[in-house]
RNA sequence: GGAGACGUAUCGAAGUGGUCAUAACGAGCACGAUUGGAAAUCGUGUUGUCGUGAUGAGCGGCACGUGGGUUCAAAUCCCACCGUCUCCGCCA
């Protein structure tokens, strides 16, 4: 949510940053509106205090055995005219947040220029893109091979972009999951969350992917309920209209959830495999911070993302997302590629976002540290850390054998009974 | 799913149409007094938010789960919704 104090200040900045993000949203308009919504308050607020004033007179009189006709009437007049104020109030209250919920982040200055992903700028890489002395086959198939993946079958049960994991695959999909548990709560000491599936409007709005993205999401018929995106949606929203103690900022907190997704206009794209799927797993990383620490913070979460990765030994790079590609919500955002032998380049395994004030203005999550102090709203952060079926299209292809069987990371080994390979069973 | 009770500050809780909502009373917390130090005791303070001021003081508005309604006036009366608890049913 933008910054109506900002926009009323100093409206070139946000104009100027909805021009670099080539945003056609209307400021004058929303000035407009807010303008006149501040008049119309001034206004009420006026005829509010006359009437508490003489409504505190009115017991005297009463007592005093005065006549109260003409009073009542007055009042009965001015009732009316508060009435109407608010009922304006109401409206453009309507029209002004119908209008800033549609307004983007502020990005933060170091964004890079750019359209499109084609220009995120590389910051580093882990390893050289994995090298085959055979011909590596593309996830999709090594999983049908092995009859590991089968989208056949959850075709069958349920539609497309579903995938049924058999045997070594659930338990790969399993361990991948409690291995990224339990190295952020263990070793980055982040605090496991196993929140609900399902959100209600408000938690969609609290963190950006509603009133505009409607169309990407599940809603269970029948209730006002959503599927999760993402844990980050319920993650988040924990502390919505919530003051955190200051003193015992950051917060962390990592979450796995299933994340579904309606893939609404990619249709076509990435068709085959785990890549993109309307129910996949992920566990994500989720930070609330004090404002002047949430960029460092930022690289930590992106640090800890890597490990994960890094202690698999996956090839990686890590982007700067450029303007074009930012996210509605986000003030600056890296992402983690994967090397993806079958797409023979590197695929997006995590996003890693400041948000700075623009959910916890949504959401309403301030802190403070002592009692004394103004409530101040904090920054909130959160990354994958990282896709769970990504890494598990990652791994079958980075770690393919020619003869179609998978070695299992060691990493994972303890967390798949000791086994080192997948083979066909 | 059925029946009932409830939702007021950090917590417990009073207030059942006006002149006690910063909100009784109790507890907690902060500061001060007392003490060699502590406990106990006493005193003072302790919501958020919006508008207008300078991000101050002051002034004014709003908020008693949420949203409506009745009324000159609503924590109080009415309606809807949300949530909590108890009993019954069902279930993992």
């Amino acid at each position: 949510m933008i910054d109506m104090k900002l926009l009323r200040t100093e409206p070139e900045k946000v104009i100027a940053a909805m021009a670099r993000r080539k945003e056609n949203v209307d400021i004058d308009g929303l000035l407009a509106l807010d303008k006149e919504k501040r008049e119309i308050l001034y206004e009420a607020e006026q005829k509010k205090a006359e009437q508490n004033a003489v409504s505190k007179k009115i017991p005297a009189m009463k007592k005093a055995g005065e006549d109260t006709t003409a009073v009542f009437a007055e009042m009965k007049e001015l009732s009316a005219a508060i009435k109407e104020c608010d009922e304006k109030l109401r409206a453009l209250d309507e029209k002004i947040t119908a209008i800033a919920y549609t307004i983007p982040n502020i990005p933060n200055p170091t964004v890079p220029d750019g359209d499109t992903d084609a220009d995120n700028v590389e910051v580093r890489r882990f390893m050289e893109p994995t090298v085959f002395d055979f011909e590596p086959k593309a996830h999709w198939d090594l999983g049908k091979d092995l009859n590991i993946l089968d989208p056949e079958t959850a075709a069958k049960i349920t539609g497309t972009r579903f995938t049924v994991y058999r045997g070594a695959g659930a338990q790969l999909e399993r361990a991948i999951t409690n291995f990224y548990l339990d190295t952020h709560t263990t070793k980055h000491g982040y605090k496991e969350i196993f929140p609900p599936f399902m959100v209600h409007r408000n938690s969609m709005i609290g963190t950006g992917q509603l009133p505009k993205f409607e169309e990407d999401a599940f809603k269970v018929a029948g209730t006002e309920y959503f599927l999760v995106p993402t844990a980050e949606v319920p993650v988040t929203n924990m502390h919505r209209d919530e003051i955190l103690d200051g003193t015992k900022l950051p917060v962390k907190y990592c979450a796995y959830t299933a994340c579904f997704r309606a893939e609404a206009g990619s249709a076509g794209r990435d068709t085959r495999g785990l890549i993109r799927q309307h129910q996949f797993n992920k566990v994500e990383l989720v930070k609330f911070t004090r404002p002047e620490d949430s960029y460092a913070e930022l690289e930590k979460l992106v640090a800890d993302a890597e490990d994960v990765l890094q202690m698999l030994k996956i090839p990686y790079r890590v982007v700067k997302i450029c303007i074009g590609d930012l996210g509605f919500t986000a003030a600056m955002k890296y992402d983690i590629e994967v090397w993806m032998p079958s797409y023979n380049r590197f695929v997006e395994i995590s996003s890693c976002s400041n948000f700075e004030d623009f959910q916890a203005r949504r959401a309403n999550i301030r802190y403070k540290d002592s009692a004394k102090d103004k409530a101040q709203l904090v920054h909130t952060l959160n990354g994958s850390g990282v896709a769970i079926g990504r890494t598990t299209a990652a791994i079958l292809e980075n770690y393919q054998n020619a003869d179609g069987s998978i070695t299992i990371p060691e990493v994972l080994r303890p967390y798949m009974g000791g086994k080192t390979v997948i083979e066909k069973d």
